[in-house]
DNA sequence: TATAATAATAGTAATGATTACTATTATTGA
DNA sequence: TCAATAATAGTAATCATTACTATTATTATA
């Protein structure tokens, strides 16, 4: 039985509020203004809740920690090997791609995650 | 400049040899058969090296620790959330999904990685 | 072939990200 | 209001990966 808490709720807004695809670091620095004393374990346990329950994005990139997005609309994302930013990207339907691949595939497909890798324009320019 | 290393050899023949994306763990146990004394940090270091130099791939699953590929050809793969087999899979063409966003995004895309989750043939049967 | 320069290694320590543990606090159904 | 228990804060532990350093292996050149 799911019970209530403040602090699932803050930390649910918090990343609803923002497109920066934040660690759980830089959450928990954020959350902590709202509430001065929640602990980076709380924050960790929701976030893996929040990602189970569909209610937010977790996305691995293979450069640090974890990031998290709590735009939930299926979508690609662009990282940048230079600053490692996470944009989002919604040029390519990921439903398109799983209904190609489950006519071939044996198993269930059940959702799919798009990356592109490259340089941003930030970092094309600055060089 | 860089200079030849048996260990470097090894890990990416026992890499070519294989197709179970292996952790950099597991490769380590392969390797210690043929190089007894070879050390953990020697995997990392190498599997590093070999993945900037476009010998083998890297892959993040969000699930524990990095994959390696030693089909350097590109493909997709598909992860079973159940238990965490990466599979190749060669449906989708990268290139195609990368000339497809690269006219609408501002910035440089140099590659892409498409993963699909869900439950492999092994696990749906075995439920 | 011997040698000198230096890249790479083994072994170990350190770091960073994440999870586990436990006593206390907050939520909620009756 | 209260009892049951989910969730928390704070801390310790774990897991993956990187850094450090003295020693060894490779290689270009004499």
């Amino acid at each position: 039985m799911v019970k209530y808490s403040r602090q699932r709720e803050g930390i649910l807004r918090n990343l609803q509020s923002r497109r920066d695809h934040p660690t759980a670091d830089m959450i928990y620095d954020s959350v902590r203004k709202e509430y001065p004393n929640i602990s980076l374990g709380t924050v960790y346990r929701n976030l893996t809740f929040l990602t189970e329950t569909g209610q937010i994005l977790r996305i691995s990139t293979q450069m640090g920690a974890d990031r998290y997005d709590g735009f939930v609309k299926p979508h690609n994302h662009f990282i940048c090997k230079e600053c490692g930013m996470v944009e989002d990207m919604e040029y390519i339907s990921c439903d398109d791609l799983i209904s190609e691949a489950s006519g071939l595939y044996p198993g269930l497909i059940e959702n799919c995650e798009l990356q592109f890798f490259g340089k941003c324009k930030n970092c094309l320019s600055g060089q």
